[in-house]
DNA sequence: CTTAACATACGAAATTAGTCGTATTAATTC
DNA sequence: GAATTAATACGACTAATTTCGTATGTTAAG
């Protein structure tokens, strides 16, 4: 069993890039920040020490430059965050937020298949 | 077009309680959240005023007793933090957050139906 | 009527998250 | 090798949210 050190909004974004990039130094990291919005870049560096000292991430302090990578995986980040989620907004129902999501959505074709094979799949498993 | 006053965690949990129960007093707010965790009485007001300054309730002070009701809608709300919880979490893929919530839920059969005839409408809608 | 219980109002402390400035040290360039 | 550039460390400021104490007024009980 894991800490479940669930990860600030910032701390989040900044995994984000780690997850999609791999590891980074904070110069890299503030980079892509930036694209989005104005981050100052110790703002970056100060909150990614911040999640070394959670472990959320651990850094390579071989060269000047420190190489920093995720410890939290995605997916189980993710469901830490989609559990709390349903949990304040949806009262505990999954299937409510299931529901009001796909109600919305632009869905390809192809998407729409991938969910009804899931579906099926659940439908094996309860019988 | 209305203001987004996107309600915070502890005025969320307040509009669950007044969703779910209709029009109530502070007094009856604050003995149900104290069922989950303590809550001192004057914490409760006061955020329930905060909540009526900013239009997420209003309420009826034609007794000494005040009554709030919610102004927010239960979907409306729930549309909105789930908008930005996709757009945090998943990256803006809803598709991603729906199949990874569908695949770790227990459904029953009766809800996975309601999920195929919502997927059967979209298909139409696809067309 | 006096006291106790209960309600609102409101200021302010406490917490948390995010932001940045400055100091310091290391590397690079001319 | 002096000056510029770039990196980390860290304290402190800010803003938002939550929490609560205290003042004050109102109702209810004895």
């Amino acid at each position: 069993m894991k800490k479940k050190h669930t990860p600030t909004e910032a701390e989040l974004e900044i995994l984000q890039i780690l997850w999609q990039i791999g590891p980074s130094s904070v110069r890299a990291v503030n980079d892509i920040l930036n694209e989005e919005r104005e981050v100052g870049y110790t703002t970056t560096l100060k909150i990614m020490q911040i999640m070394n000292d959670k472990g959320l991430v651990e850094r390579d302090t071989g060269q000047r430059t420190h190489i920093y990578h995720a410890i939290a995986k995605e997916k189980d980040t993710q469901n830490n965050l989609l559990d709390s989620f349903i949990e304040k907004t949806y009262r505990g129902s999954a299937m409510r937020m299931i529901m009001q999501a796909l109600g919305r959505q632009e869905a390809s074709q192809q998407e729409l298949e991938e969910l009804k094979k899931i579906i099926d799949q659940i439908e094996k498993q309860n019988k």
